[in-house]
Formats: C-alpha cells, structure tokens, sequence
RNA sequence: GGGGGUGUACCAGAGUGGCCAAAUGGGGCAGACUGUAAAUCUGCUGGUGUAUGCCUACGGUGGUUCGAAUCCAUCCGCCCCCA
C-alpha cells in the first residue's frame, strides 16, 4: 500500500539517471537514502526545491531521508559544470549560511515518525579531525586521477583551468557517501543530474574500499532531471536573480508572482516536480486549463500551493489580494479606499522604497522621483526613467504618466503616504517615512 | 625557464591613429498583440535635458601624438605550446 518509490518518481518525470540495482535494494528493504546541500548561501531556492522533493518522496515512501549540509565541502567549492573558480566563502558566513539552511530543512522532512525519521548530518562533524596524510591515506589512494578527470562535470574545466582544491571536490563528497554507508548505513544518494559524478565517485570508493563480492553495487546512486524553462533560459531566476525559500530574500508576493508567470509549457513538469497533488488531479488541472487557457489554473494552483506550503496560508491570502489589487481592474478609487494599515499588509512584499517627507516635498517632477529620489532603485538613471515616461511605460496610482516634466502636485498620495508606480506591468511601492 | 596568444559595455565578440560612447548577436527594459503566458513585430539599452557641449569608459600605470580602444614602455590577469 505504501508508494514505491521510483514508480512515484517515473510518472512525475523526476527520475533521470539510476545506478543498476537500484531500484531492487529500494523494494526489499527500508533503505537510507542522502541529499547534500552546501551552504553557498543563507537560504535554499527553489532550484534546491527540486531535490528537497526528492527525499520527501523518499520518506513518504517508507525509507529513511538523510540531509546533509555541507559545512565542509562548501569550504572548497563544487566545480560541476561551472565555468569558472570560485572564491571561497569566509567561515563566518558558512557558518551563518549553514545553519538557515538547516531549519529550512527542517519544515520539509519528519523527523519523528518512528524507523524511517529523517536525520540531519553535517559533514564537517567528520572532516574536522581528519588530517591531510590521513585522507590522503583513507581516500585519495583509492581513485586515480584519470578517473576523476574523465567526468564530463570537470572537463570544461580541465581545459580552462581548475584548482587543485576544487578538483579535489569530488574526493570529499565521495568520501561523504562512504563515512555515512559506514556509520549510517546509508546505500543510496540522490541529487540533480549534474551531480552523477559525485556520487559516483562515492559509489566508486565503497566499492573499491569494500569490494565487490557479489557482482552488484552495495551503494547506489539516483539523480532526478535539472529543470529546464521551454525558452531555453535558466529555471528559478528572475530579474532580481534566484527565488530564494526565506521570505526575507524572496517576498511572499514575488515568490507567489514567479509561479504565476510560468508558461503554460513549462508547468506539467513543474505540477509533477513540485506539488503533491497526484496524477488524477494534475491532469484534471490539465485538462481545465487547456478548455480555458486565460484562466491561468495551472498557474494558480501551483503557486498556491507552494506559497501556502513554502510560506503560509495568511501569506497566500494576502499576496492573493494583493495581486487582485495590483493587476485587477483596481482604479484610483479602490487604491483610495484601502486604509492605512491595511495597505502596510497587503502591499508588504511588493518592491518598495521609503523616501522622507522633505524629499517628496523637495522633489519637483515625476521623472526625478522615480530616479534619484528612490535611489536609484525604481531606474537607474534619470535618463532611463525619461525614456521609460517616453515609451509610455509609467504610470502612478494607475494613471499613465504623460510627460516627464510633469510636476508631483499632479498626483494625489494615497493615504498620505503611498504612492503606486508601475514599471509596465511590474510594480513598485513608494512610501513616505512619517 | 623559453616561445606564442589574449584582456573591449551585463555576456559573447568586431574595431588595429581622427568618421568611436565603440559594429553585430545574445541578454535586459519597455511598447503593440494577449492571458501578468509563449511566439512575433517595434523602440530603447554610459551619465548629464538638448548642449555640432561636457564628464566617465576599451586590464593598471606612464609615454608618443594636435588627436589613442588602436602606437610605445612597463606592470597585472588569463590561455596555449615547448622545457
């Protein structure tokens, strides 16, 4: 009655690669399974999301989820298909990075629900007090170089140069795999797709270390599809770069936004990657939109869901109004008549800019608030901004702005403090410090 | 250590004394069309509001010249070949 694990992953299209016998060691026995993440940064993105799903699956499906941070691999850097060296991250931050990274982790998984209760290990536990000679002794021997220079993920970058820190990358994450195989028990690590030479480097290394009897591997290796956007550009960026899981990077407004704008091409695939719904239900999903694509439901439910999952509930509702507001068919009447205090809610992921009352009085036309009284932030330069009035792409409080001379006193603010610019169809809050 | 190459705007990449704020492509930002989608078409894409102006910019510094992204010297970075 329980899932199985790789059908569950085959009909969402998150299986991409799986090392023979694989699938059999997952049907005959609770199996411990490990996901990595380094700690490049304070939070995880969505790009992170992907494989998080990986090992919830894992878990609904009877095994024992492991995730690893990498508080020492994030020390070094992995160079798998990158273009170029890295500069280190200074501890501080790692250390800062590691632990939002942890509690965020934390809200994926169970971690008290009996055997198969989800663990958490940080492997700088274990390379902090192994030597340079030692590791050299206990891992390096085992590989040879010609191996881990035959991996399509550092190839580029033995053409174009590559340290020896960042080489050495997939010696530790191979050893990562061993240290837990040895002490957790651990047969089975997952990732995205750029990530099968590590793993199997770590594969390679149990292997070699504890031989190989019976003719089948005793550690396994699974990776699901990197996830690609229809146009070819990169999933999980927007113009402010990635969409980050913590609120305080990546509003609840404009994580809930990025869903939205997805293109009905691409969202079939994410449906299956990252809701929970299951296969009867995306595809009634599927066959509402194609009746009525406008409508946008794949989109809605999607976000939905994951604002809500990712976020909160209230944080739905919320951005659910605020966006009725900000694309329906609002006027300057209904801006008007939102009070004070609820416009502060509403509108609090919305991109905004304080500026002081001195500075609104002080300001003489439009083109130089949305310039160099907003810092900058709204356009870069007052000639982008009168370009942009120019091409008739500003409007205040909802009404189109004219010309670019035209003078503040033109414009009423709401509540006596807000002001609503929009950038085409983007839209930015001012706000006046009281 | 020897030899060769290369460094140009967000990226790729042309430009080899004035016509260069620098071709072209990509990206980005808008407009039209739409559904806050995709595709397509159009405009813009160094700053300063209009000045044949001025300032800042072709890896850094210094020089040659009326004039330098372009020539010279030197330093720095990167790549390739030989040892």
């Amino acid at each position: 009655m329980t899932i199985d694990f790789t059908e569950e992953l085959r009909w969402r299209g998150m299986l991409h690669d799986m090392m023979p016998g694989t699938d059999e060691q997952l049907r005959k026995e609770m199996t411990s399974g490990y996901i990595g993440f380094d700690p490049t940064a304070s939070s995880l993105h969505i790009g992170n999301l992907a494989t998080i799903m990986l090992l919830v699956h894992f878990q609904r499906a009877g095994h024992k989820p492991y995730a690893l941070i990498g508080g020492a691999t994030g020390m070094i850097g992995d160079p798998s298909f990158k273009a170029a060296e890295r500069t280190f991250l200074d501890e501080e931050t790692l250390r800062f990075n590691q632990e939002g990274i942890r509690k965020q982790l934390e809200q994926f998984l169970d971690f008290d629900c009996g055997a198969n209760s989800a663990e958490m290990v940080n492997n700088y536990d274990w390379f902090k007090d192994i030597g340079f000679l030692q590791f050299l002794r206990d891992a390096g021997k085992f590989l040879s170089v010609n191996y881990m220079m035959s991996k399509d993920s550092v190839k580029k970058r033995l053409e174009t140069g590559i340290s020896f820190t960042e080489f050495s990358y997939q010696l530790l994450q191979g050893y990562d795999f061993y240290h837990l195989y040895k002490n957790k028990n651990v047969r089975l690590q997952m990732g995205g797709s750029d990530q099968w030479g590590n793993i199997t480097t770590g594969t390679e290394i149990i292997r070699r270390k504890e031989g190989d009897e019976e003719g089948y591997f005793k550690a396994y290796a699974l990776t699901t599809p990197l996830l690609t956007k229809s146009d070819g550009s990169k999933f999980g960026k927007s113009e402010g770069g990635n969409i980050w899981l913590d609120a305080t990077k990546t509003s609840p407004y404009e994580f809930y936004q990025f869903w939205l704008n997805q293109s009905d091409e691409d969202l079939p695939r994410y449906l299956r990657v990252f809701s929970f719904k299951n296969k009867q239900e995306i595809e009634a999903l599927e066959s509402s939109h194609a009746e009525a694509p406008h409508l946008r439901i794949m989109q809605k439910a999607l976000a939905e869901e994951l604002t809500s999952r990712i976020h909160s509930e209230r944080a739905f509702q919320l951005v659910l109004k605020a966006t009725e507001v900000l694309f329906g068919k609002a006027t300057l009447e209904t801006l008007q008549s939102i009070a004070a205090d609820e416009f502060e809610t509403v509108f609090n992921g919305v991109p905004q800019t304080e500026i002081t009352l001195q500075e609104w009085n002080d300001c003489t036309n439009i083109t130089d608030l949305v310039s160099t009284v907003t810092y900058s932030e709204i356009y870069a330069s007052k000639g982008e901004a009168r370009r942009a009035i120019q091409q008739n792409a500003v409007s205040v409080n909802k009404v189109k702005v004219t010309s670019a001379e035209q003078p503040l006193t033109d414009f009423s603010l709401l509540q006596e403090r807000f002001l609503l610019i929009s950038k085409g169809k983007k839209n930015h809050l001012i706000k006046l410090k009281m």
